[in-house]
DNA sequence: AAAATATTAATACAATTGTTTCAATCGATT
DNA sequence: AATCGATTGAAACAATTGTATTAATATTTT
């Protein structure tokens, strides 16, 4: 009751566990009694400190983009002395780890991805700031293996192509693990994903 | 009051609207006064026909599969004596129109879709009856394409890239909308992305 | 036409949930 | 230690929503 360790702060504390329960259940299921609940908190914790829902829901996607971005600098890893191939793998290997692996730092992929199909007031936002230079980064790279003659739209739609593979093991994941009859993804597994994906998107990127 | 012609049954009312809800919310958002309020009916048909909210949502599940089939037969208009790569493309097509295209056909795969995410205890028996059958439908054209030698888990990967990259246009809606700044798909939209799909996935499946 | 059945309408009920209130308690400052 | 602001706790409120009830009305059958 006097130990001089600090304890976690109560806005963390509520931040973390509102973040893992948004993700589970969405927006609109996640419920503050399961919050408050969940993370020990009395229910007027989240009017005193956030002030309704929606602020404490804008504070957790704030606070998990942050460590987010910490572990996978939106720099995705890529060197500029890369090979434009290598640049790709690259990529495609961060956004597979930031979206797909379990843990704290998935969470914002989570969050993010449910941002896709249950779109809440959050989304223009998070398309400014983190989808679109998300994009554009990829873009970029994907222009450098097509070679600069490649149309606009073109480069879109492959870069969409990538981004498609990437989503789907994530968002589908209820899908696909009834298709194989296993639930969840191995350290292998994602492994093996991230290998397939950029091989299958190398080669969809050539011209002919 | 008294015209000789037949109206729309209730029930069928009912099951329309509802999956348009339901397509549009989602099923935990949709709620059974919305349903009833845009179908002009009383709060209490919905008890009387359909027994509760779930049993509904199955009924609008069921209704939107018959007509989803009817229009785009389970074969995906593929031809045995088509080429694999012909086939491919068809499989392609038929997925995107099925699952992108506005209008009361494309509904179920809305429906579908949202399953994918927020999944309802629905999900088991669409998995089996639905997406299961369409899976191996692709993975036996993908193997084709492939080669017999492929291993199974290299053209079940394969496989989920092209659905992950057709999902995507109909997921990812609200984010692909904002990133292109213009709302909705045009035909000419649904072409293109059809066409560049296709593309990118014969390339993708080539062996090197 | 009368009786039986099916359907509709209005309302009520109970559970859930976001939000608010206000007194009690804690912690720092004086 | 007293004071004052910050924080917490318990309860209440109001809105929403799925469901049930029951009487009124329409439809079919006899």
């Amino acid at each position: 009751m006097n130990s001089k360790i600090k304890e976690k702060p109560k806005v963390e504390l509520i931040l973390e566990t509102a973040g893992e329960i948004f993700a589970e259940q969405g927006y609109n299921k996640a419920t503050i009694r399961d919050i408050c609940k969940r993370s020990g908190v009395n229910l007027a914790a989240i009017n005193y400190y956030f002030g309704d829902k929606e602020r404490l829901y804008l504070a957790v996607l704030k606070y998990y983009r942050e460590l987010a971005i910490r572990k996978y600098p939106l720099t995705f890893g890529i060197n500029e002395t890369d090979t434009p191939e290598e640049k790709l793998s690259n990529f495609i290997h961060t956004f597979i780890c930031r979206f797909l692996e379990e843990g704290k730092t998935a969470l914002f992929g989570k969050l993010l991805a449910r941002e896709f199909t249950e779109s809440t007031g959050a989304l223009d936002v998070l398309v400014e700031d983190f989808i679109r230079p998300t994009f554009i980064k990829l873009s970029s790279i994907v222009r450098e293996i097509m070679g600069d003659k490649s149309p606009d739209k073109k480069v879109e739609l492959c870069a969409m192509s990538i981004i498609g593979q990437c989503l789907y093991f994530r968002n589908a994941r209820p899908v696909v693990f009834r298709l194989r009859h296993k639930e969840g993804y191995t350290d292998k597994d994602i492994k093996e994903i991230t290998k397939h994906i950029i091989n299958f998107s190398l080669k969809g990127l050539l011209n002919n």
